[in-house]
DNA sequence: CCGTTTGGGTCAGTATCATTGACCGATCCG
DNA sequence: CGGATCGGTCAATGATACTGACCCAAACGG
């Protein structure tokens, strides 16, 4: 008997014939673990195209987000990006450093605030931005139409509410005006 | 003047005053665009509780992630854990093992094939799932109260569009029949 | 019954992404 | 001028993942 160590086996949730009265609660707890798994699996499908096309190129998820969030915003400043992506300056440092030496990323220095470095794709950077967007516009693209143009704006609008202060209102202005 | 290396500069996307005709490409554009940063700012956020939780504890999303499978499916095989997971045996050892070694999860061989090793949650372990549910849940349920009950369907019909073909697999045999 | 396949575990080495804490130079601003 | 800010950099650490090879034990099939 191989059982040195007698843990304690939870017991399986159960599935079915419940009590009347617990009845709401249940499902709203087999309603979270159901947005667990979506959000599990469909973010991973979500990011893995680019992943793939990343990993050819001896680069990650994290350079794919720099370049995202440059093209989105051509000029923005490393503290502005450092904000966005929630990262320290040295994991930023570490992913930006080799976009820069290998031609991706350019920085200028502000004309405003000279100890600014204001960031910008290249050509090359854009192109690059551009094979990994493609990629997943097919994923999500599919998933749109699928689901119809409904589904998508109650998408967007959970999404929203799962972001907390701080990524809203960094959401928030990416999507709102062009610049300051 | 720094710049012994001119790069060229990629041009900012417009965001205005467009050509009549490309108005409809740029809309599919700008939503793909709101897409990759909702998914980003809301997957985030959405896993940012439990991993406080976690980091207390030197346990980090992937020791989650077992607990939560394992806690949806008592008695699932280490096979079908990879499956649902997609990563490595041995990049599942490494989280797995330390979660049986402090008494969070239990293996019992299979009774129909004894190479299987089922496994399951302690007490202990359905304790600390229930703990990282808890915090997920607060984040959830306030998104989708939010957002109400028709952009919860939305939703999920399209992060469920996400999934490739393995993941729809995975996520419709978990959601499905109680056991095979 | 014996050989192959399958389920699971393990070793060694490597890569990416992230952290902390400290410290520096250049610039801005009161 | 002096302090605050923007950006960069050092060193050390940890989590998550990968590959490829190899092993044991149990199941399965001719």
């Amino acid at each position: 008997m191989p059982a040195p160590r007698q843990a304690q086996i939870a017991e399986a949730p159960e599935r079915s014939t419940l009590p009347a009265g617990r009845n709401l609660l249940f499902l709203r707890e087999e309603e979270l673990r159901l947005a667990q798994d979506l959000l599990f699996f469909g973010y991973r499908d979500f990011t893995a195209g680019a992943d793939e096309i990343l990993a050819g190129m001896s680069m990650g998820r994290a350079h794919h987000r720099v370049l995202h969030f440059v093209g989105r915003r051509p000029g923005i400043t490393v503290g502005d990006l450092l904000g966005i992506l929630a990262i320290t300056k040295q994991s930023l440092g570490r992913v930006l450093q080799p976009l820069m030496e290998d031609g991706y990323v350019v920085q200028t220095p502000g004309r405003a605030d000279r100890r600014q470095r204001l960031l910008a794709l290249t050509d090359k950077g854009a192109a690059l931005e551009r094979r990994l967007f493609e990629r997943q516009r097919e994923t999500v693209m599919q998933a749109y139409r699928e689901a119809g143009p409904a589904a998508v704006e109650g998408f967007r609008r959970v999404m929203r509410g799962l972001m907390g202060e701080q990524a809203r209102a960094a959401f928030d202005m990416l999507e709102g005006p062009p610049a300051p």
